[in-house]
DNA sequence: TTTAGGG
DNA sequence: CCCTAAA
């Protein structure tokens, strides 16, 4: 295939170290002599007008003076979708915290359609220090999406424990012991082609392992079946006029037209 | 391990 | 869905 598109869409990955990839701007961290110091001291009024405090700029092993451990969950129809343990500098703004996540996630999570809560007091005041808003060491955010920042894609799942970059959770053995091919077939429904269409939309083309975590991480399908799934709607959307599906939602003309826009819209970038 | 394609 | 060469 042609080299992957130049925006890095990878999900944190589980590296050993602590700061593998997470902020770019802060180059590295001079000796630890003196951890307690290189911290936060006066890197806000320092670089005031730019990001108040780099959120990776401190290593795992680092004393953090005045840190708070917290974390953050997002919450969804009830249930928590997601969550987060952060130790962030005890300067850390709540503007901060949503751009830890937006890194955590990848950029799945969007800084600008974050929405944090403490004690279902919602933190607006983006400038303004953690705890302002009472937040201490062990203190819970519940994470809101604002739909109205626009659509917001569902994030992998438990990507973060203890410092961001930390691995999490477990590869889940393919315990591929005896015949465990019970794989029954099962067509997609229209709601997992059109999370598939979304995957596609933002992921681009090839990067299904990167679809499955964002769209099917609960799900038995995998990079391969979304692979094949795409083949087959790409496929659909070239049969001639009239064509009858045996599945339904194929033969609405809207929907095909829609995954052949999305097709030719990633192709375009898959190349360049 | 993941991707791309033919089976 | 499966199989597997390539990466």
């Amino acid at each position: 295939m042609t080299r992957a598109s130049k925006r890095k869409a990878t999900v944190p990955k589980p590296t050993t170290k602590a700061n593998a990839k997470a902020g770019t701007k802060d180059k590295k961290p001079t000796e630890t002599s003196k951890k307690a110091e290189k911290v936060v001291a006066g890197s806000l009024a320092a670089t005031q007008s730019k990001a108040p405090v780099d959120p990776f700029a401190f290593e795992e092993g680092d004393v953090v003076v005045g840190s708070i451990s917290l974390t953050v969950k997002w919450v969804m129809k009830g249930h928590t979708t997601s969550e987060w343990t952060f130790s962030v500098p005890a300067d850390a703004t709540v503007d901060s915290l949503r751009k830890m996540v937006e890194e955590t996630t990848d950029g799945v999570l969007k800084a600008h359609a974050i929405i944090l809560k403490h004690k279902s007091k919602e933190m607006d005041r983006t400038s303004a220090l953690l705890s302002d808003y009472g937040i201490g060491d062990g203190s819970e955010v519940v994470l809101l999406l604002n739909h109205e920042a626009g659509p917001v894609p569902v994030p992998p799942t438990a990507v973060n424990h203890g410092f961001p970059g930390e691995p999490v959770a477990k590869k889940a053995k393919k315990d591929k012991k005896e015949g465990q091919s019970d794989k029954k077939r099962e067509r997609f429904t229209k709601a997992e082609a059109e999370d598939l269409i979304k995957g596609v939309e933002l992921y681009g083309l090839g990067q299904w392992a990167q679809i499955k975590l964002a769209y099917f991480r609960s799900t038995q399908r995998t990079g391969v079946d979304l692979k094949d799934k795409w083949r087959n709607l790409v496929t659909a959307s070239q049969r001639p006029p009239g064509f009858k599906f045996r599945v339904e939602y194929l033969n609405d003309p809207a929907f095909l037209g829609h995954v052949a826009k999305v097709n030719t819209d990633a192709l375009s970038k898959h190349r360049e």
